[in-house]
DNA sequence: CCTCATTTTAACCGCTCGGTACATTTGGAT
DNA sequence: ATCCAAATGTACCGAGCGGTTAAAATGAGG
């Protein structure tokens, strides 16, 4: 019997246990893979070669690759939800709250590509992986009703038109901020990148404050 | 010797040969198969079997999977573009002519969700499927060329302002018709359905073409 | 009727890829 | 020290799926 390794003894302990860092290192491979690939476009093997543990780790923790794929949707939302609520525009003029929410989103979109393609693919499969966690008349989701504020005190101070909805602020805001980012791509090889430079996007930014302001307050003269 | 068919001289021709048909027939199964699961999601099995023809065939005239994802999405954009060239806008009154293309736009992508999936799962692969015809200076393409007409006119009436940019117009006037149909299921899933009414969706379009118009007009007393 | 390129059929194939069986290691509890 | 469940490593599998092979049927031209 030959002995070709050098320390056999220590060589006992190969690898330490740490299930909740293995579960981040996961989530972060697999968000990464599927929002580039889609969920059918991404491999469970390419996923598992760009993290520190085994393929194997993967059906461990998540069960199957739908397992996997809601996991990092779910994180994916709890994680925008966080910044959301992070912002505070109580207490400001509505007209700036506004603009600033607007600015906050456009922004935030744009920093954060993977969720826009995880919920442009969810789209997609007709949103058939989403656990909507409890009923939901609108207005109780935070961002609406702090737009619900903003629209009162707007109203209040006779700067927002009487008829604005809050949902349909917001639907217009998502609207815009979202499609810069999902669409640029095909935007671009249509019409031009000439929209997606540095300056033009702070103009273009503008241009979506301005609209969504114009669009709700007052015309005075 | 029995005779159990009805007519057994000419069952000799068992099919007819009608290669553009057959072209096409794939090309309609094709498209809704890739709208509905993506190029990775789309299985060849289950096309050549909403079609009259066989699996085999697809090969023949495509050459694989990824050449009749892009027939089918040129054949999509060649159909858009189509429609687009049909409206005629010239002549009419600047404001009446944007508000036209707004609520044009926004029908025409309801009623085409196909195209609008196949867009957003182009996106998701960055576009690398897509033939860009030629190379485009923004201006040159009919939909910008169209819109530039109609700025020039609101200009020269004093009705628009000074610096309102066609492209910016059209990027807003895509978001919102896109965005509409694009996420209207995490959209729902998230914040209610209410928006997605048949009289809340014209609502909503009127809101569109209300926010376009203010923020493209001067503001009078 | 014969020729022959085009179009269609039927059976088949190799390999990728999601998922698993089974042995082994770790580390806390007793 | 011992035990045992949780965690990890290794090797493997079966089926689905994109794509192909080989041959037959079609129909226009001569």
């Amino acid at each position: 019997m030959e002995k070709t390794e050098k320390e056999p003894k220590k060589q006992s302990r190969k690898w330490k246990q740490n299930p909740e860092a293995v579960r981040a290192d996961i989530l972060r491979a697999a968000r990464t893979e599927f929002a580039r690939h889609g969920l059918s476009g991404a491999r469970i093997q390419v996923i598992s070669e760009k993290t520190q543990t085994s393929k194997r780790m993967i059906f461990y923790y998540f069960g199957d690759k739908e397992g996997l794929y809601r996991a990092v949707l779910e994180e994916a939302y709890q994680s925008v939800r966080r910044a959301e609520a992070a912002l505070d525009l109580d207490g400001m003029p509505p007209v700036d709250a506004l603009r600033k929410l607007v600015e906050f989103t456009f922004d935030h979109h744009r920093a954060n590509e993977d969720f826009i393609r995880l919920v442009m693919i969810e789209n997609i499969h007709d949103g058939h992986h989403m656990v909507q966690s409890d009923r939901l008349s609108a207005t109780n989701t935070p961002v609406i009703a702090q737009i619900t504020r903003i629209c009162a005190a707007g109203k209040a101070a006779g700067v927002f038109r009487a008829d604005v909805s809050p949902l349909e602020i917001h639907w217009q805001i998502s609207a815009m901020s979202f499609f810069n980012v999902s669409n640029q791509t095909t935007f671009s090889i249509n019409f031009g990148d000439a929209l997606f430079s540095a300056p033009a996007q702070a103009h273009l930014r503008e241009t979506v404050v301005r609209s969504i302001l114009a669009a709700v307050t007052v015309r005075d003269p």
